[in-house]
DNA sequence: ACCTGAACACCGTTCAAGT
DNA sequence: ACCTGAACACCGTTCAAGT
């Protein structure tokens, strides 16, 4: 808040008339992002839809570090609920309905938070002996992490986090193509 | 610290003999209730073995609404590692290799992240006017959310979050069976 | 209507000092 | 080896007061 209002050029208390409390802050700062993301052209294909929201949702997250961090709140900011029925329009499309139409959502949406989250949380350890550090405890012990040894975990992978990212969406994406018929 | 001081009866500033840091803490207990996931035995059928996992995995962050705060930091710790370890080790078994097995795993783990994420931010949120205010503002747009209105998005929904993870985890698992083929 | 400074209660952390 | 209290810098927030 002190920070805030200094950046602000503004006393250190001024805030506090334009805006109840610090949670208030951040439930805007939060909202404000989600505006970021470009709601797609729609197109008859929904699958390119949801990639294309999906994606957006992703990289506005990363442009923001911090943001994932907000995420432990409830997301209720018009700019949110307007991508929430962007994404839940495209599966009704698609033909969910009811339950299913409900766990797609909750799939897709709870996919990208996690891995914004996991993602950033990386990005910002700017530290890269902590990952290093893991790394060299995973192959110190080679026979209770045998698999983590060979597949490389943690260590300077070939495959970027896009890669990864786009894996995992296409994976979902491919259930929900299977659950349609 | 002081209140954890307080809770162990002990001085203010005595914790800090035994760790250096806030973020120690916050870092033992993560690793702690990843400590609590029961890893399965080991089955023939490796689906039921990554769903027994990640069942556990988020039953363990319930338990502890405020784990999923503690998410933003790097899951370095030994029990963390073991529990990836197992997973990873149960794709590659069910035949991943490379990429595949590094965004599998990924999938996986960043789903179930979002997905507790989520669902403590919920649990946690315990006044409900909060999720009936923002029931009510999409009922008062019925024309920038008709899809919402229709799905009772935010209202009290007929299913659980049970039957929503599962069925979410359900089609990753069958995007996993797809990409086996 | 908007901004200010003083003040309060509360943090994490350091450090010299005790046993 | 383990614990203590005093102290520092830093928070979010309140409130009476200014314009």
């Amino acid at each position: 808040m002190r920070r805030l209002a200094e950046h602000l050029g503004v006393g250190a208390t001024t805030v506090y008339w334009h805006v109840t409390t610090k949670e208030d802050v951040l439930d805007l700062a939060l909202d404000h992002i989600f505006g970021e993301v470009a709601l797609p052209q729609v197109s008859e294909d929904w699958r390119a839809d949801a990639r294309g929201l999906i994606h957006g949702w992703r990289a506005a997250m990363l442009r923001h570090p911090w943001a994932p961090g907000l995420l432990g709140r409830p997301m209720l900011g018009p700019n949110v609920l307007a991508r929430t029925e962007f994404l839940q329009s495209t599966l009704a499309r698609a033909g969910f309905t009811g339950v299913g139409l409900a766990a797609a959502t909750h799939g897709l949406a709870n996919y990208v938070i996690g891995s914004a989250l996991t993602e950033t949380t990386w990005r910002r350890t700017d530290d890269p002996d902590v990952r290093h550090g893991a790394r060299r405890h995973i192959e110190d012990s080679p026979t209770t992490y045998p698999t983590l040894v060979a597949s490389g975990h943690l260590g300077d992978q070939a495959w970027g986090d896009d890669e990864l990212f786009t894996g995992g969406l296409d994976t979902m994406l491919a259930g929900l193509d299977q659950a349609l018929r």
